[in-house]
DNA sequence: GTCTATAGGCTGATAGAC
DNA sequence: GTCTATCAGCCTATAGAC
């Protein structure tokens, strides 16, 4: 997801990836796809090229290497949904291009976010709320979105709280049956669950 | 959840309920809250009031009392949503019916669908087959449900695949965020949640 | 049907050479 | 920054007494 188009070689290969992005990518793979319990750090090393004791190198635990990555999964996404959001006028555009975004982005990197429903509880308080607060930001961005549409008169959901919440549900949960050869794109995805939650928000 | 009315002691105290009972409650109250991976037999044990040499003879191993438990649970739930549909006339009514009882049944039960999500990979491949089986058996119902309101233009839903899905999914996620002493009950929760679907079923 | 005791392996983490 | 070697503890599972 990082362009780094500034790297100074100017090389035609294939852009090189940092170990430690590596590492992060392999851990965020696994993690996603058999939650935190169920990954060993050696899988995790061995997966990134790496012994055990050259992961120590990088993180300082293995929880220390599960925060790390959803902080920065947290951040990249915030990041880029700001950017998203910026360049939409309208609150219905907003949410259509941050669906596309966010479905989009789960599929083709790791599915951090359902990790939060019970993962979140085995990292120590203070780190936990610090990911607690990155992830009510990320929500933030579409409770916005939402109000916005209230506000100019677009959107009248019955209760926009669990709306906002099914939406959010909606898009997590393509990941889990997506598959790239199977009767719809990516795009055509987001499409009908962005016309779906307009159904949502247009209850009034 | 098991009524067993016909008890012969006809006692006045709280319904005894069995040491196996007991122990699958156990079970999938912490592999719903933890993870399959997370939970140790030992923990189970515990919270059981059992002994980790007592826990095996009412199971084999971790995985088999893993699947017994989730094998019972699909069972009782299909079962449960059968009666359920039977007792209503229309295809909405029968949708309202299946969600509050799906709501209701897994916040004060253990929410055991969200586990199939990957932990049902960890199991063996034939009894993973039979446990998908009775997760498909469970989906019917709801596929039914729409398929019969499109017949009798009740529902119009753009995709009625995604729809099922999105309507399972917004069930399934209330009780992530359910609160006793929260805002709205369970039966307002299921009638937004019922009322969300509608919308997304009569988009037509 | 429940217990204690223990086997055998895997886990997260560390020490220290290079 | 990466490696090898290793530790102490926890894990699932079993054996066998009662």
């Amino acid at each position: 997801m990082k362009e780094s188009s500034r790297s100074s070689k100017g090389s035609h290969v294939a852009r090189p990836v940092s170990t430690e992005q590596r590492l992060m990518d392999v851990a965020a793979t696994l993690f996603a796809s058999k939650g935190y319990a169920a990954v060993g750090i050696r899988e995790i090393a061995r997966e990134a090229g790496l012994t055990i004791g050259s992961l120590y190198h990088y993180a300082s635990s293995k929880e220390d290497l599960f925060i790390k990555l959803l902080r920065s999964s947290y951040v990249s996404a915030i990041d880029r949904a700001r950017k998203t959001i910026a360049m939409a006028p309208t609150p219905a555009q907003r949410l259509q291009a941050l669906i596309r975004l966010h479905i989009v982005g789960e599929v083709t990197e790791a599915n951090v976010w359902e990790l939060e429903r019970t993962e979140l509880e085995v990292i120590s308080p203070e780190a936990r709320a610090a990911l607690i607060e990155l992830r009510d930001e990320f929500e933030q961005l579409w409770r916005d979105i939402i109000e916005e549409g209230i506000s100019d008169g677009s959107f009248a959901p019955e209760d926009p709280a669990i709306v906002r919440i099914s939406i959010l549900r909606m898009c997590n949960g393509v990941v889990l049956w997506y598959r790239p050869d199977g009767r719809l794109t990516l795009d055509e995805i987001s499409d009908i669950v962005f016309r779906q939650a307009l159904l949502l928000l247009r209850a009034g």
